[in-house]
DNA sequence: GCCGTTTTCGGCCCGACTGTTTTCAGTCG
């Protein structure tokens, strides 16, 4: 059973509960452990087998207990039981924007429905809005949130809706009249996926700014038009959500509208302790105002220091800051090097000379060009004679240019029986080995984890490219316990990628946690196919550090010469 | 349901907007 149906589990039982009518905080104790499971980076089973469930922050004795019944048996009874009570099929109800826990409950008491269709066909009967609570608009906008949830438009991938973000925010920044702007929530944490776009302004004139908003190309549709909050459909499919704070108020409000919302609770928490309030105007205590001008300032007012946007999950970086021992983030600037770029050899768009200068461009002192082996026919896998072709290429760009160089690198298939697709007289000619798992995603856990352990312990193998395979929105992780892949990376001295593609971000961020806190090496690849793709380096090393890396973790912030003594070190060790 | 250097009971984050009401509940973030 893994933690993310354990999670699935408990999010369950608090939407049901919430359909119920149950105390408020007991649903939030299951949302909250949900989760905090989700994100745990460690088995919840290991932590069972020892007993330290309860270690476990917002895991008491009753949920740990729920947690064994559901390790022993597959499910709980308690949601079994609500199951019998509430049909599960309103938890879709639940998913209508506009319709909460009440709502639902309000139409279930009395039409005793459970299907989309049905809600339908009640509300263009207009047998809906004759319920107390509930008025023409109110059906209006369920058969609105009906249509958009048939068009199944879930969470998006960062590197999908950031640059429209940045885009968006530029527009707005240049023609209303403003003082600050900046992308808050989840984008601002850099979170591998997004639902909506939440942007921060400060301004003395609110109400020009939001009719500018409102008004901008890119809305489909106006959800709420107020002088400080603002809501909008956009036409690509994504909310976003504007507020409008007085220039005093700019770090609380940042800090606010970035979040997490579990982060914020465990703040404002902290400041209920010591006799402070805190909402998005600033710090008070009392009436009186005494903080809320810069981020560092709120923090500062809790005898906090400022906590990076990445690190706000309340996953711990709370008590860290508390005790002094945040981690000093790899910065953005310190990754100087792109591991994983494919090109013409392969099944790249781009030549090796474009990729040199377009690192140049971004300013990057090494790129390792790993291509995929030979047994790779679908991805143009190179074939051996061209693999020194290729080498040769290499040596002689290298030798022109003093800012950029390539690194002769592949990325290896490990075929379905562990062993590698080049023969150890041709790895060893390749400076920098990187082996992947393209084939063979359906074989069992204990094929697929045996098949990357084969190829850490391989002497002339560097890294393993996206460990677990996962493609965000398209395709689960194929069957791997990482748990041993980790503890041979760290026996073996090897390192394990995190590929920045923006749909794969792989190893996804709590893993890199679990890996770094073993002390295994991390190395971010690009994997870009043309040079273009080269740029989501920066959402790789934003993984980095969500997954609280320092620089010192990260292969990428070693110059040209350390790295290239890195890859011997690991083949003479 | 969790939690505790005031506490093992009694707390548990805070505010904006909408739509229904006629002072506020529900939803959302």
């Amino acid at each position: 059973m893994k933690n993310k149906e354990i999670a699935e589990i408990f999010r369950q039982v608090a939407q049901l509960l919430e359909i119920k009518g149950d105390n408020p905080y007991r649903i939030r104790a299951y949302e909250k452990a949900a989760q905090t499971i989700e994100a745990l980076g460690v088995d919840v089973e290991e932590l069972a087998k020892k007993g330290r469930l309860t270690s476990v922050p917002g895991i008491g004795a009753d949920l740990a207990n729920k947690i064994q019944e559901i390790l022993r048996t597959g499910t709980l009874s308690l949601l079994e039981d609500l199951k019998k009570e509430i049909p599960p099929a309103l938890l879709t109800f639940l998913q209508i924007p506009s319709l909460g826990p009440r709502k639902v409950k309000a139409i279930y008491d009395k039409f005793g429905i459970t299907t989309l269709e049905e809600l339908e066909k009640l509300c263009l009967e207009h047998k809906v809005a004759r319920l107390s609570g509930f008025g023409f608009k109110t059906e209006e906008n369920i058969l609105k949130g009906i249509k958009l949830l048939k068009e199944k438009r879930g969470r998006r991938p960062l590197g999908e809706v950031l640059p429209y973000a940045e885009e968006i925010v530029e527009l707005i920044k240049s023609k209303a009249p403003l003082e600050n702007i900046a992308s808050a929530g989840s984008i601002r944490r850099r979170k591998e996926t997004v639902k909506d776009i939440d942007v921060l302004i400060t301004s003395n004139q609110p109400e020009k700014v939001m009719s500018f908003v409102a008004n901008l190309p890119q809305v489909e549709e106006v959800i709420a038009f107020g002088e400080t909050k603002t809501s909008v459909r956009l036409k690509i499919g994504i909310q976003m959500d504007v507020r409008v704070v007085p220039q005093n108020s700019w770090g609380a409000a940042l800090a606010y509208f970035t979040g997490s919302k579990a982060h914020n609770i465990r703040v404002r928490e902290l400041a209920l302790e010591k006799g402070l309030k805190i909402n998005e105007y600033g710090v008070y205590r009392g009436e009186e105002w005494i903080a809320g001008r810069t981020e560092e300032e709120v923090y500062g007012a809790l005898g906090l220091p400022w906590i990076p946007p990445e690190l706000r999950e309340d996953q711990g970086e709370i008590e860290a800051a508390l005790e002094g021992r945040l981690p000093r983030l790899v910065e953005y600037h310190e990754v100087i090097g792109d591991a994983h770029v494919h090109s013409k050899y392969s099944d790249g768009a781009s030549s090796l000379e474009e990729i040199m200068n377009y690192a140049e461009k971004l300013g990057l002192s090494w790129v390792a060009i790993c291509d995929h082996s030979q047994g790779l026919k679908v991805a143009g896998g190179v074939p051996v004679e061209d693999l020194f072709k290729k080498k040769r290429h290499i040596e002689e760009l290298n030798q022109k240019s003093k800012k950029v160089k390539l690194i002769f690198g592949a990325e290896v298939d490990i075929n379905s029986d562990g062993t590698l697709d080049y023969p150890d007289e041709v790895l060893k000619e390749i400076d920098f080995v990187i082996a992947a798992i393209h084939t063979g995603f359906q074989q069992d856990e204990k094929q697929i984890t045996e098949r990357i352990i084969s190829a850490l312990k391989h002497p002339l193998v560097h890294a393993i490219a996206h460990p677990t395979g996962r493609l965000i929105n398209e395709r689960e992780p194929y069957a791997v316990e990482l748990k041993e892949v980790f503890e041979a990376a760290k026996n073996y001295g090897k390192a394990l990628e995190v590929n920045a593609y923006y749909k794969r971000l792989d190893l996804p961020y709590i893993y890199v946690r679990t890996a770094r806190d073993m002390g295994i090496k991390l190395i971010i690849g690009t994997d870009a196919h043309i040079v273009d793709q080269m740029t989501y380096l920066s959402l790789g090393t934003a993984v980095a550090r969500r997954g609280w890396c320092e620089k010192e973790d990260l292969l990428n912030t070693l110059s040209y010469e350390e790295f290239m003594a890195w890859l011997k070190k690991v083949r003479n060790a």
